[in-house]
DNA sequence: TTGATATCGTTAGGTTCCGAACGATAGGAT
DNA sequence: ATCCTATCGTTCGGAACCTAACGATATCAA
């Protein structure tokens, strides 16, 4: 069976209501979906693989930049997260309860937090990781390769547009 | 000058952290961009659009719901939002506070609640709704048309896959 | 009619989330 | 040396968010 992707009863309700307004149904379609997609991915990642960890889908995220970037200061790694800064102060603050991320006083600025990854917090995104990929594969599994990598590209010049 | 597709920084720093574990890149990068795309827009709309109106973007949603749907009960309005239910008794009560939604009970089951938007949820939404299909329009101004229906139809497919 | 079971919305408890305000530190300028 | 200003991370207050548990209502069987 052909994987299904006529547009949703929802979307169509929404159509009739707006297409008076003179809006833009092609983007409305395309944005719209993204929230619902985004949505749905973060919640069955929560419920299926995240709480298994006591972590948080920011959590996750959080701990994920630390393992690829290493140490990191706190605005750089709320931004690259994508979280405020205040926001941050609290979620490192449950990995450091977990045992899984530490902070440590920057060497030559008063001021500055640096944040790591413990051992612990790198061998758990070790197992967490492949599992978190493995339901990346689930979701994309009736995408072609070459329709994933152009939901990519389409995706990174959108970034390019509303981050610029 | 032409928009830029590029791979980010970032996304080459994760890659080479998780290449030798057996990942699914493809799907890694279509996965990770949509939640990039959706917390930009989100942060976005939310700071430039919907503080004008003292609305969360869940605030939003539900009544855009309400909006397109008519009244729901609070399950279905849950669901259709993408919220769980309790979420959304706060947001409710939110949405009553600055007049935009009502409740009122069910005729003929006394469990059930109806939720609806009044005159000045409707009002605002005409308001609000142009507005937010401009962000819409602004992150995807560099998709073609055939990419934005392209890009919708691979989000639909993935919703498929995530929901069913 | 009564009792067991299911369903609906709310409440309880705790984390995440934001903007704004705050202290502490840094880095110039004079 | 001492202001002035900028920057960093935290705190504060309030909303959003979840799961689990709860009361109220409905449904159906005995």
């Amino acid at each position: 069976m052909p994987a299904d992707a006529s547009v949703t009863r929802a979307e169509l309700e929404a159509r009739k209501r707006v297409e008076a307004l003179g809006i833009d149904v092609d983007a409305y379609a395309a944005v719209s979906n993204i929230f619902r997609v985004a949505n749905a991915v973060r919640n069955y990642t929560e419920r299926n693989l995240l709480s298994e960890f006591n972590l948080s889908f920011s959590g996750f995220t959080v701990l994920w930049v630390l393992w690829v970037w290493g140490p990191k200061e706190s605005y750089a790694l709320a931004e690259e997260s994508g979280i405020s800064k205040s926001t941050l102060t609290g979620v490192v603050k449950t990995l450091e309860r977990l045992g899984l991320a530490a902070r440590r006083p920057h060497a030559a600025d008063g001021r500055r937090v640096l944040v790591r990854a413990t051992r612990k917090g790198a061998s758990t995104m070790r197992r967490i990781f492949p599992r978190f990929n493995e339901v990346e594969a689930l979701v994309t599994r009736d995408l072609s390769a070459q329709e994933k990598e152009s939901l990519a590209r389409s995706l990174r010049i959108m970034l390019h547009s509303v981050e610029g």
